[in-house]
RNA sequence: CGACGUGAUUUUGGCAA
Protein backbone atom coordinates (compact mmCIF):
# COMPACT_ATOMS: atom_id res chain seq x y z
CA UNK A 1 0.00 0.00 0.00
CA UNK A 2 2.56 2.52 0.82
CA UNK A 3 4.57 2.06 -2.22
CA UNK A 4 1.36 2.06 -4.44
CA UNK A 5 0.58 5.95 -2.43
CA UNK A 6 4.26 7.13 -2.96
CA UNK A 7 3.90 6.05 -6.78
CA UNK A 8 0.35 8.00 -7.11
CA UNK A 9 1.40 11.11 -5.17
CA UNK A 10 4.54 10.77 -7.40
CA UNK A 11 2.80 10.71 -10.74
CA UNK A 12 -0.07 13.41 -9.46
CA UNK A 13 3.23 15.98 -8.72
CA UNK A 14 4.23 15.55 -11.79
CA UNK A 15 1.24 15.82 -13.51
CA UNK A 16 1.05 12.25 -15.06
CA UNK A 17 -2.50 11.74 -14.37
CA UNK A 18 -3.18 8.95 -16.76
CA UNK A 19 -1.02 6.97 -15.12
CA UNK A 20 -2.08 7.81 -11.44
CA UNK A 21 -5.16 6.81 -12.62
CA UNK A 22 -3.65 3.24 -13.95
CA UNK A 23 -2.23 2.67 -10.74
CA UNK A 24 -4.68 3.80 -8.20
CA UNK A 25 -6.78 0.91 -10.08
CA UNK A 26 -4.06 -1.52 -9.48
CA UNK A 27 -4.10 -0.50 -5.98
CA UNK A 28 -7.62 -1.87 -5.82
CA UNK A 29 -6.94 -4.76 -7.79
CA UNK A 30 -4.11 -5.75 -5.78
CA UNK A 31 -6.15 -7.08 -2.78
CA UNK A 32 -4.25 -4.49 -0.42
CA UNK A 33 -6.94 -2.44 1.90
CA UNK A 34 -7.47 0.84 0.11
CA UNK A 35 -8.41 3.08 2.94
CA UNK A 36 -11.04 6.57 3.08
CA UNK A 37 -7.85 9.08 3.04
CA UNK A 38 -6.27 7.06 -0.13
CA UNK A 39 -10.21 7.74 -2.05
CA UNK A 40 -10.14 11.15 -0.60
CA UNK A 41 -6.92 12.47 -2.18
CA UNK A 42 -7.36 10.20 -5.41
CA UNK A 43 -10.98 11.93 -5.69
CA UNK A 44 -9.59 15.08 -5.03
CA UNK A 45 -7.08 15.13 -7.68
CA UNK A 46 -9.72 13.83 -10.33
CA UNK A 47 -11.88 16.92 -9.28
CA UNK A 48 -8.55 18.94 -9.81
CA UNK A 49 -8.59 17.68 -13.07
CA UNK A 50 -11.74 18.04 -13.70
CA UNK A 51 -12.75 14.07 -14.39
CA UNK A 52 -15.85 14.76 -12.80
CA UNK A 53 -17.22 11.31 -13.70
CA UNK A 54 -14.12 9.08 -12.90
CA UNK A 55 -14.53 11.05 -9.67
CA UNK A 56 -18.40 10.10 -9.28
CA UNK A 57 -16.90 6.33 -9.45
CA UNK A 58 -14.61 6.06 -7.26
CA UNK A 59 -16.61 7.95 -5.01
CA UNK A 60 -19.45 5.45 -5.54
CA UNK A 61 -17.27 2.98 -5.20
CA UNK A 62 -15.83 4.23 -1.85
CA UNK A 63 -19.58 4.89 -0.08
CA UNK A 64 -20.41 0.97 -1.24
CA UNK A 65 -17.36 0.52 1.26
CA UNK A 66 -18.87 2.93 3.77
CA UNK A 67 -16.06 5.34 3.08
CA UNK A 68 -16.74 9.18 3.22
CA UNK A 69 -15.29 12.15 1.99
CA UNK A 70 -14.08 14.83 4.38
CA UNK A 71 -15.70 18.05 4.17
CA UNK A 72 -12.75 19.27 2.39
CA UNK A 73 -12.73 17.34 -0.62
CA UNK A 74 -16.88 17.66 -0.47
CA UNK A 75 -16.90 21.31 -0.62
CA UNK A 76 -14.09 21.16 -3.59
CA UNK A 77 -16.29 17.96 -5.76
CA UNK A 78 -19.33 20.34 -5.40
CA UNK A 79 -17.54 23.48 -6.47
CA UNK A 80 -16.10 21.56 -9.44
CA UNK A 81 -19.48 19.70 -10.36
CA UNK A 82 -21.01 23.51 -10.64
CA UNK A 83 -19.00 23.86 -13.08
CA UNK A 84 -20.51 20.99 -15.01
CA UNK A 85 -23.89 22.03 -14.30
CA UNK A 86 -24.75 18.52 -12.81
CA UNK A 87 -27.26 19.01 -10.39
CA UNK A 88 -28.63 15.95 -9.35
CA UNK A 89 -24.45 15.17 -8.70
CA UNK A 90 -24.31 17.78 -6.25
CA UNK A 91 -27.99 17.20 -4.57
CA UNK A 92 -26.69 13.83 -4.00
CA UNK A 93 -23.36 15.24 -2.64
CA UNK A 94 -25.44 17.90 0.01
CA UNK A 95 -27.44 14.75 1.10
CA UNK A 96 -24.52 12.21 1.65
CA UNK A 97 -22.62 15.29 3.42
CA UNK A 98 -25.93 15.93 5.82
CA UNK A 99 -25.73 12.38 7.12
CA UNK A 100 -22.42 12.80 8.25
CA UNK A 101 -23.02 16.12 9.56
CA UNK A 102 -20.52 17.64 7.21
CA UNK A 103 -21.01 20.92 6.34
CA UNK A 104 -20.21 22.70 2.89
CA UNK A 105 -17.76 25.32 3.24
CA UNK A 106 -18.72 29.40 2.24
CA UNK A 107 -17.45 28.85 -1.13
CA UNK A 108 -18.90 25.90 -2.65
CA UNK A 109 -21.88 27.46 -0.96
CA UNK A 110 -21.78 30.45 -3.08
CA UNK A 111 -20.96 28.83 -6.31
CA UNK A 112 -23.88 26.29 -5.76
CA UNK A 113 -26.63 29.16 -5.25
CA UNK A 114 -24.95 31.18 -8.18
CA UNK A 115 -25.37 27.81 -10.22
CA UNK A 116 -28.82 27.66 -8.98
CA UNK A 117 -29.63 31.09 -9.59
CA UNK A 118 -28.28 30.89 -13.52
CA UNK A 119 -30.78 28.26 -14.23
CA UNK A 120 -33.36 29.85 -12.94
CA UNK A 121 -33.89 27.36 -9.71
CA UNK A 122 -34.49 30.56 -7.52
CA UNK A 123 -36.60 28.64 -4.91
CA UNK A 124 -34.40 26.17 -4.55
CA UNK A 125 -31.78 28.71 -4.29
CA UNK A 126 -33.77 30.53 -1.50
CA UNK A 127 -34.24 26.83 0.27
CA UNK A 128 -30.35 26.66 0.68
CA UNK A 129 -29.87 30.11 1.58
CA UNK A 130 -31.84 28.76 4.67
CA UNK A 131 -30.16 26.03 4.94
CA UNK A 132 -26.87 27.15 4.82
CA UNK A 133 -27.91 29.37 8.21
CA UNK A 134 -29.65 27.00 9.75
CA UNK A 135 -26.53 25.01 9.19
CA UNK A 136 -24.33 27.60 11.03
CA UNK A 137 -22.62 28.56 7.60
CA UNK A 138 -23.09 32.09 7.15
CA UNK A 139 -23.43 34.17 4.29
CA UNK A 140 -21.36 36.68 3.19
CA UNK A 141 -21.49 39.70 1.10
CA UNK A 142 -20.56 37.32 -2.00
CA UNK A 143 -23.72 35.10 -1.22
CA UNK A 144 -25.99 37.88 -0.58
CA UNK A 145 -24.47 40.05 -4.40
CA UNK A 146 -25.90 36.14 -5.66
CA UNK A 147 -28.85 35.82 -4.46
CA UNK A 148 -29.71 39.01 -5.06
CA UNK A 149 -28.68 38.90 -8.92
CA UNK A 150 -30.91 36.36 -8.94
CA UNK A 151 -33.66 37.58 -7.29
CA UNK A 152 -33.64 40.55 -10.00
CA UNK A 153 -33.21 37.84 -12.67
CA UNK A 154 -36.53 36.00 -11.71
CA UNK A 155 -38.19 39.61 -11.40
CA UNK A 156 -38.90 38.63 -7.84
CA UNK A 157 -38.40 42.26 -6.14
CA UNK A 158 -41.21 42.16 -3.02
CA UNK A 159 -38.45 39.10 -1.74
CA UNK A 160 -35.75 41.24 -3.24
CA UNK A 161 -36.42 44.57 -1.23
CA UNK A 162 -36.81 41.97 2.33
CA UNK A 163 -33.41 40.49 1.54
CA UNK A 164 -31.71 43.44 1.08
CA UNK A 165 -33.00 44.98 4.04
CA UNK A 166 -32.18 41.70 6.47
CA UNK A 167 -28.19 41.97 4.64
CA UNK A 168 -27.99 45.68 6.40
CA UNK A 169 -29.83 44.50 9.32
CA UNK A 170 -27.29 41.52 9.97
CA UNK A 171 -24.68 44.08 9.78
CA UNK A 172 -23.47 43.65 6.53
CA UNK A 173 -22.65 46.85 4.60
CA UNK A 174 -22.68 45.67 1.23
CA UNK A 175 -19.97 47.05 -1.05
CA UNK A 176 -20.37 48.23 -5.15
CA UNK A 177 -20.34 44.98 -6.39
CA UNK A 178 -23.47 44.51 -4.54
CA UNK A 179 -25.07 47.62 -5.32
CA UNK A 180 -24.29 47.31 -8.64
CA UNK A 181 -25.75 44.30 -8.57
CA UNK A 182 -28.80 45.49 -7.35
CA UNK A 183 -29.21 49.25 -9.46
CA UNK A 184 -28.26 46.88 -12.44
CA UNK A 185 -30.60 44.24 -12.00
CA UNK A 186 -33.63 46.17 -11.03
CA UNK A 187 -32.92 48.71 -14.12
CA UNK A 188 -33.01 46.18 -16.75
CA UNK A 189 -36.72 45.18 -15.68
CA UNK A 190 -37.90 49.04 -15.43
CA UNK A 191 -38.12 49.31 -11.48
CA UNK A 192 -35.90 52.44 -11.79
CA UNK A 193 -37.87 54.02 -9.41
CA UNK A 194 -37.01 51.53 -6.86
CA UNK A 195 -34.00 51.36 -8.02
CA UNK A 196 -33.50 54.95 -7.11
CA UNK A 197 -34.71 54.65 -3.62
CA UNK A 198 -32.90 51.67 -2.51
CA UNK A 199 -29.68 53.82 -4.09
CA UNK A 200 -30.79 56.85 -1.93
CA UNK A 201 -30.72 54.43 1.07
CA UNK A 202 -26.72 53.69 0.50
CA UNK A 203 -25.41 57.30 -0.21
CA UNK A 204 -25.78 58.19 3.47
CA UNK A 205 -24.05 54.65 4.28
CA UNK A 206 -20.25 53.81 4.81
CA UNK A 207 -18.98 53.04 1.28
CA UNK A 208 -18.28 55.85 -1.50
CA UNK A 209 -20.08 54.50 -4.35
CA UNK A 210 -18.65 53.79 -7.41
CA UNK A 211 -19.83 55.84 -10.51
CA UNK A 212 -20.61 52.57 -12.52
CA UNK A 213 -23.32 52.30 -9.79
CA UNK A 214 -24.78 56.00 -10.38
CA UNK A 215 -24.27 55.20 -14.46
CA UNK A 216 -26.44 51.92 -13.76
CA UNK A 217 -28.79 54.12 -12.51
CA UNK A 218 -28.52 57.04 -15.10
CA UNK A 219 -28.77 54.07 -18.01
CA UNK A 220 -32.43 52.69 -16.60
CA UNK A 221 -33.42 56.21 -16.29
CA UNK A 222 -32.36 57.08 -20.34
CA UNK A 223 -33.79 53.61 -20.91
CA UNK A 224 -37.21 54.51 -19.83
CA UNK A 225 -37.25 58.04 -21.66
CA UNK A 226 -36.57 59.90 -18.62
CA UNK A 227 -33.61 61.66 -19.17
CA UNK A 228 -34.62 64.47 -17.13
CA UNK A 229 -34.23 62.31 -14.33
CA UNK A 230 -31.26 60.35 -15.71
CA UNK A 231 -29.30 64.71 -15.67
CA UNK A 232 -30.54 64.80 -12.17
CA UNK A 233 -28.76 61.45 -10.82
CA UNK A 234 -25.53 63.10 -13.12
CA UNK A 235 -25.69 66.09 -11.05
CA UNK A 236 -26.05 64.51 -7.61
CA UNK A 237 -23.00 62.12 -8.35
CA UNK A 238 -21.16 65.32 -9.01
CA UNK A 239 -22.13 67.03 -5.97
CA UNK A 240 -21.63 63.54 -4.00
CA UNK A 241 -17.66 63.47 -5.02
CA UNK A 242 -18.12 60.99 -7.94
CA UNK A 243 -16.87 62.18 -11.50
CA UNK A 244 -19.16 61.50 -14.16
CA UNK A 245 -16.69 59.47 -16.36
CA UNK A 246 -16.89 58.40 -20.27
CA UNK A 247 -19.50 55.87 -19.60
CA UNK A 248 -22.00 58.46 -18.03
CA UNK A 249 -21.43 60.54 -20.94
CA UNK A 250 -22.07 57.57 -23.62
CA UNK A 251 -24.88 56.96 -21.85
CA UNK A 252 -26.59 60.21 -22.45
CA UNK A 253 -24.86 60.47 -26.02
CA UNK A 254 -26.89 57.26 -26.47
CA UNK A 255 -30.11 58.04 -25.30
CA UNK A 256 -29.56 61.40 -27.91
CA UNK A 257 -28.32 59.66 -30.69
CA UNK A 258 -31.29 56.64 -30.43
CA UNK A 259 -33.78 59.63 -29.86
CA UNK A 260 -32.31 61.82 -32.88
CA UNK A 261 -31.22 64.61 -30.81
CA UNK A 262 -28.11 65.12 -32.65
CA UNK A 263 -27.87 68.73 -31.74
CA UNK A 264 -27.63 67.75 -27.75
CA UNK A 265 -25.69 64.91 -28.87
CA UNK A 266 -23.08 67.25 -30.47
CA UNK A 267 -23.46 69.86 -27.17
CA UNK A 268 -22.56 66.56 -24.88
CA UNK A 269 -19.13 65.80 -26.79
CA UNK A 270 -18.30 69.26 -26.33
CA UNK A 271 -18.67 69.07 -22.47
CA UNK A 272 -16.88 65.94 -22.18
CA UNK A 273 -13.86 66.76 -24.02
CA UNK A 274 -14.04 70.18 -21.57
CA UNK A 275 -14.04 67.82 -18.92
CA UNK A 276 -10.95 65.99 -20.55
CA UNK A 277 -12.78 63.16 -21.17
CA UNK A 278 -11.86 61.75 -24.64
CA UNK A 279 -14.83 59.81 -27.06
CA UNK A 280 -14.04 56.21 -27.35
CA UNK A 281 -15.19 53.27 -29.75
CA UNK A 282 -18.58 52.99 -27.68
CA UNK A 283 -18.90 57.22 -28.38
CA UNK A 284 -18.28 56.88 -32.11
CA UNK A 285 -20.48 53.82 -32.70
CA UNK A 286 -23.42 55.43 -30.66
CA UNK A 287 -22.78 58.43 -33.13
CA UNK A 288 -22.57 56.89 -36.60
CA UNK A 289 -25.77 55.11 -35.15
CA UNK A 290 -27.30 58.50 -34.64
CA UNK A 291 -26.34 59.57 -38.23
CA UNK A 292 -27.90 56.60 -39.44
CA UNK A 293 -30.82 56.92 -38.04
CA UNK A 294 -31.30 60.54 -38.92
CA UNK A 295 -30.52 59.44 -42.70
CA UNK A 296 -27.32 60.99 -43.11
CA UNK A 297 -25.15 57.81 -43.44
CA UNK A 298 -23.05 59.71 -45.60
CA UNK A 299 -21.88 61.64 -42.61
CA UNK A 300 -21.79 58.57 -40.77
CA UNK A 301 -19.38 56.69 -43.08
CA UNK A 302 -16.79 59.91 -43.09
CA UNK A 303 -16.84 59.56 -39.37
CA UNK A 304 -15.69 55.94 -39.16
CA UNK A 305 -13.37 56.65 -42.03
CA UNK A 306 -11.84 60.16 -40.93
CA UNK A 307 -11.98 60.06 -37.35
CA UNK A 308 -12.21 56.35 -35.92
CA UNK A 309 -10.40 54.47 -38.26
CA UNK A 310 -7.45 57.40 -38.47
CA UNK A 311 -7.63 56.56 -34.47
CA UNK A 312 -7.90 52.98 -34.90
CA UNK A 313 -10.84 52.82 -33.39
CA UNK A 314 -13.08 51.79 -36.35
CA UNK A 315 -14.37 48.17 -35.05
CA UNK A 316 -16.53 45.60 -36.58
CA UNK A 317 -19.88 47.45 -34.28
CA UNK A 318 -19.04 50.40 -36.52
CA UNK A 319 -19.33 48.74 -39.73
CA UNK A 320 -22.33 46.27 -38.65
CA UNK A 321 -23.88 49.48 -37.32
CA UNK A 322 -23.64 51.27 -41.36
CA UNK A 323 -24.58 47.84 -42.88
CA UNK A 324 -27.58 47.70 -41.10
CA UNK A 325 -28.89 51.09 -41.70
CA UNK A 326 -27.75 50.11 -45.61
CA UNK A 327 -29.89 46.99 -45.23
CA UNK A 328 -32.71 48.73 -43.68
CA UNK A 329 -32.56 51.64 -46.80
CA UNK A 330 -32.35 48.94 -49.38
CA UNK A 331 -28.46 49.40 -50.35
CA UNK A 332 -27.77 45.91 -50.96
CA UNK A 333 -24.80 46.88 -53.51
CA UNK A 334 -23.13 49.50 -51.20
CA UNK A 335 -23.53 46.93 -48.14
CA UNK A 336 -22.17 44.48 -49.66
CA UNK A 337 -19.63 47.25 -50.66
CA UNK A 338 -18.61 47.97 -47.17
CA UNK A 339 -18.66 44.25 -46.38
CA UNK A 340 -15.87 43.56 -49.05
CA UNK A 341 -14.23 46.62 -47.58
CA UNK A 342 -14.05 44.99 -43.77
CA UNK A 343 -11.53 42.73 -45.34
CA UNK A 344 -8.85 45.34 -46.45
CA UNK A 345 -9.03 47.00 -42.78
CA UNK A 346 -8.45 44.03 -41.38
CA UNK A 347 -12.25 44.35 -39.37
CA UNK A 348 -13.24 40.32 -38.90
CA UNK A 349 -16.74 40.21 -39.55
CA UNK A 350 -18.97 38.48 -36.85
CA UNK A 351 -22.65 36.49 -36.16
CA UNK A 352 -23.99 40.02 -36.36
CA UNK A 353 -22.93 41.43 -40.00
CA UNK A 354 -23.75 38.30 -41.36
CA UNK A 355 -27.69 38.16 -39.71
CA UNK A 356 -27.86 41.67 -41.14
CA UNK A 357 -26.76 41.28 -44.63
CA UNK A 358 -28.97 37.47 -44.91
CA UNK A 359 -31.47 39.34 -43.86
CA UNK A 360 -30.95 42.24 -46.06
CA UNK A 361 -30.61 39.86 -49.24
CA UNK A 362 -33.96 37.65 -48.00
CA UNK A 363 -35.94 41.17 -48.02
CA UNK A 364 -34.84 41.94 -51.59
CA UNK A 365 -35.54 38.68 -52.91
CA UNK A 366 -32.22 37.38 -52.94
CA UNK A 367 -32.66 34.41 -51.34
CA UNK A 368 -29.99 32.42 -53.51
CA UNK A 369 -26.75 35.17 -52.08
CA UNK A 370 -28.43 34.66 -48.41
CA UNK A 371 -28.20 31.30 -48.49
CA UNK A 372 -24.60 31.62 -49.97
CA UNK A 373 -23.54 33.75 -47.24
CA UNK A 374 -24.75 31.83 -44.43
CA UNK A 375 -22.35 28.93 -45.89
CA UNK A 376 -19.53 31.74 -46.23
CA UNK A 377 -20.49 32.47 -42.33
CA UNK A 378 -19.90 28.71 -40.74
CA UNK A 379 -17.05 28.58 -43.59
CA UNK A 380 -15.24 30.97 -41.53
CA UNK A 381 -15.50 29.83 -38.62
CA UNK A 382 -18.01 31.88 -36.96
CA UNK A 383 -20.04 30.12 -34.74
CA UNK A 384 -23.94 30.38 -35.92
CA UNK A 385 -26.35 31.49 -33.02
CA UNK A 386 -29.91 31.43 -32.41
CA UNK A 387 -30.51 34.59 -34.28
CA UNK A 388 -28.92 34.26 -37.48
CA UNK A 389 -30.84 30.84 -37.78
CA UNK A 390 -34.08 32.44 -37.15
CA UNK A 391 -33.68 34.90 -39.93
CA UNK A 392 -33.08 31.82 -41.67
CA UNK A 393 -36.01 29.91 -40.69
CA UNK A 394 -38.20 33.18 -40.99
CA UNK A 395 -37.24 33.52 -44.74
CA UNK A 396 -37.78 30.03 -45.50
CA UNK A 397 -40.94 29.80 -43.98
CA UNK A 398 -42.67 32.84 -45.54
CA UNK A 399 -41.70 31.89 -48.97
CA UNK A 400 -43.03 28.52 -48.89
CA UNK A 401 -39.88 26.63 -48.51
CA UNK A 402 -40.93 24.63 -45.07
CA UNK A 403 -38.75 21.91 -45.31
CA UNK A 404 -36.03 23.49 -45.60
CA UNK A 405 -36.89 25.57 -42.84
CA UNK A 406 -37.09 22.37 -41.18
CA UNK A 407 -33.41 20.91 -41.86
CA UNK A 408 -32.02 24.46 -40.80
CA UNK A 409 -34.17 24.02 -37.26
CA UNK A 410 -32.95 20.74 -36.59
CA UNK A 411 -29.35 21.98 -37.78
CA UNK A 412 -29.19 24.15 -35.05
CA UNK A 413 -30.26 21.74 -32.35
CA UNK A 414 -28.45 19.35 -33.44
CA UNK A 415 -25.43 22.09 -33.14
CA UNK A 416 -26.97 23.02 -29.35
CA UNK A 417 -28.52 25.89 -30.34
CA UNK A 418 -31.40 26.05 -28.28
CA UNK A 419 -34.40 27.78 -29.72
CA UNK A 420 -35.86 30.16 -28.00
C1' C B 1 -3.29 20.16 0.66
C1' G B 2 -6.69 25.98 -0.44
C1' A B 3 -7.60 25.55 -6.69
C1' C B 4 -12.06 27.43 -8.65
C1' G B 5 -16.58 31.25 -7.69
C1' U B 6 -20.48 36.65 -7.43
C1' G B 7 -22.48 42.20 -10.28
C1' A B 8 -20.48 46.31 -12.96
C1' U B 9 -22.42 50.24 -16.08
C1' U B 10 -22.78 52.54 -22.28
C1' U B 11 -22.84 50.95 -29.02
C1' U B 12 -24.60 46.98 -33.94
C1' G B 13 -28.40 41.92 -36.24
C1' G B 14 -33.78 38.15 -36.46
C1' C B 15 -38.86 36.53 -35.07
C1' A B 16 -42.98 37.59 -31.96
C1' A B 17 -44.88 43.25 -34.25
Amino acid sequence: RSIYRILISGYVRAGLINLAIQTFNEMIDSGCRVFGIDYNRFIGVLVREHYFDMAEHYYRMMMSQGFSLSSFTYSRFISGLCKMKKLDSIQKLLEDMDKINAVPDIWAYNIYLNLLCNEIRLDMALEVFETMKKKGRNPDTVTYTTIINGLCKAQRFQTLVGIWHEMMKVGFCPDNVACGTLIFGLCKHGKVDLAYVLLMGMVKGQIQLSSSVFNALVSGFCRVGRVDKAQAIVSFMRRNGCKPDIVTYNTLLNYCCSELMLVEAEKLIEKMERNGIRPDRYTYNQLIKGFCRANQLDKAYSLMINKMEVEGLCDVVSCNTLIAALCRTRRMGMAYKLFEEMDRKGVKPDVITFSTLINGFFREGHADLAEELFDQMLGSGLVPDAVVYTTMIDHLCKTGRIELARSFFIDMIEKGIPPD
